[in-house]
DNA sequence: TTGAAAGCGGTACCAG
DNA sequence: CTGGTACCGCTTTCAA
């Protein structure tokens, strides 16, 4: 369907607005300056002659000439589950509140590598890394430019790099200990590749939790962080030795496991318990009532917009690592 | 937990490679720019210093002398649901594949507003809205500045607008005939707010397949696009007079109203059908198998970028409105 | 093929 | 309080 035909127009600078309003380029700029010597009615005129205009101070003139480009980039990844989404949209909307301008990168790993060395050509205040694989070379990359760099959801040992990250090992033992608790005694697992950090150190927790009580991990199976991917390893698992827990890594998995198991008519939690990690919303609806741990979004939000922001007011001080506490949430399926 | 206290440098520029270098400014600019008269083992050096001071041409001072921008925001508005995350992430991979910046603005109306304002400093090469409520103002404010709007999931008649939008009509149309088919007669509808602009539209199309058979709507119920309002919808409609289908205006509430039917022991679809629209992965799972409607966001992401290339390619092209083809996917609850 | 110089659209510092 | 002016860092003429 066709429609009306546009014109486009060269966009209005100051130097317009001076002229329709009889004033000088340095009076147009006054007049968008908070608490700047200027005459109450010029300011009006000028305000009222922008307006009428449409005109708009070009950033990319302020920022050149020394102001804050309030540009921060996100190296999302792929979001391949509603957990890294959820996150994603929150730490826009987060941003957002505080002024920012979430420039945000996704998708996968050779689109974000091509982006990342051009993405660098703006004058980011900050690099919140989301992604997982790449994380390492970003922030190298980040750090030879001065950009601050931020890593939520995996920790980068390096100058240069804040760190945000909820205590995975600790929630994880926690769960193990739960488990063990209720008589569980022959546990699987179900992880991710290297590139999935958090899968490693809830690993660690969940073994370390089995080892004080003097039992190993009685199986190992390797996930992607998916609904399917889950499914597809809790079939695998079920074809090797028996078990009564069933820990994954997140919850998009152990929902994945949780049909598997409603498939092939194996009680939940009687005969297997089936537990996440993350708390996501779904994990709520009856329809799964999974136990799980809740790694909060929001509080992961506020303490990445504080570190921004602090890190934007004192570009030198000392690289900070916070630790997100997590809790144990007791539903149904254990 | 403290770490290195870091030194914040001062970017490195073009005059800053040429003095290393021992070329001109002029000599720097031309080894970036490909096609550019410049002795072949001049260039080399040029890379060489460039790479070892680690400079990347400053895209501000680029932009602001007449380059491209590479920068479309984004309007996503609220995201409170999954598909619209879904969405939102596979624009953001689409924009990075064809080589721009998605400038995401997310959250509430409030935060959204004020953003838009400042947003429009920046020289954006296109605006995507996604919002639902915020939109005509926003198209507006960016038809007087020359920035070219593309709406999508919601189309809205003004000039200077793109639209991309899915045959809701047609597509609650032919799912309204599919029940009738199946001998459903009493059929009810959860729609939302006005500013859900596609409930209107799906319920439209229900409507129409439901007088074509000489039948009304027997009930109307209003959610807000949430799993939770679904759910909550649902109980509201089951407290009114009997209906033996429960048409949701997205898959979201139809997954809340299928869980509360089975909360309160209704089979479905034996007793009540209840459908979709959109078809999010969820839809998919055994635990729901919800007959819906195929929304593609694959088809989605390409229209629109393929709009946005174009809409910079040809600023003066006429405006389009594009609609997507959508499909029933009939699985076990209708 | 090369360097010098003129902008791009602001901001901030001048002297007035 | 005001207008003039010198930048910010890059691209792109222009003349050499």
């Amino acid at each position: 369907m066709a429609g009306t035909i546009r014109k486009s127009a060269r966009r209005v600078t100051a130097a317009d607005v001076a002229e329709a309003a009889g004033v000088s380029r340095s009076a147009v700029s006054r007049a968008f300056t908070p608490g700047s010597y200027l005459d109450d009615g010029k300011r009006r005129a000028i305000l009222r002659a922008a307006k009428r205009l449409g005109y708009r101070p070009n950033a990319m003139a302020a920022i050149l000439q020394g102001g804050a480009s309030d540009l921060v980039a996100i190296f999302a990844g792929e979001m391949p589950n509603d957990f890294d989404r959820e996150v994603a949209a929150a730490l826009v909307s987060g941003l957002n509140a505080i002024g920012k301008w979430p420039l945000v990168i996704g998708g996968d790993e050779a689109t974000a590598r091509r982006a990342l060395a051009n993405v660098l050509r703006y004058p980011l205040e900050a690099m919140i890394l989301r992604s997982g694989s790449l994380d390492e070379g970003v922030a190298k990359s980040c750090a030879k430019l001065g950009v601050p760099v931020i890593s939520s959801g995996r920790i980068l040992h390096m100058p240069g790099v804040d760190n945000v990250c909820c205590r995975n090992r600790d929630g994880m033992a926690d769960m193990g200990r739960l488990l063990i608790e209720g008589g569980r005694r022959r546990v699987a697992f179900v992880g991710g590749p290297e590139t999935f950090w958090s899968a490693g150190e809830r690993r660690l927790g969940l073994v370390t939790a089995l080892h004080a009580a003097g039992l190993t991990l009685s199986a190992d199976a390797m996930g992607a962080y998916t609904v399917q991917s889950g499914y597809d390893a809790a079939a695998d698992l079920l074809a090797g030795p028996p078990f009564d827990a069933l820990v994954c890594a997140n919850d998009a998995m152990a929902i994945g496991a949780l049909s598997l198991l409603r498939d092939r008519g194996i009680p939940v939690p009687e005969q297997i318990a089936v537990v996440g990690f993350d708390d996501i919303a779904m994990a709520a609806w009856p329809a799964f009532n999974l136990t799980t741990v809740r790694n909060p979004i929001d509080t992961l939000v506020e303490t990445v917009t504080d570190l921004v922001q602090r890190r934007v007011e004192t570009p030198t001080k000392p690289d900070e690592t916070i630790a997100i506490d997590v809790s144990l949430v007791c539903r149904g399926t254990h």
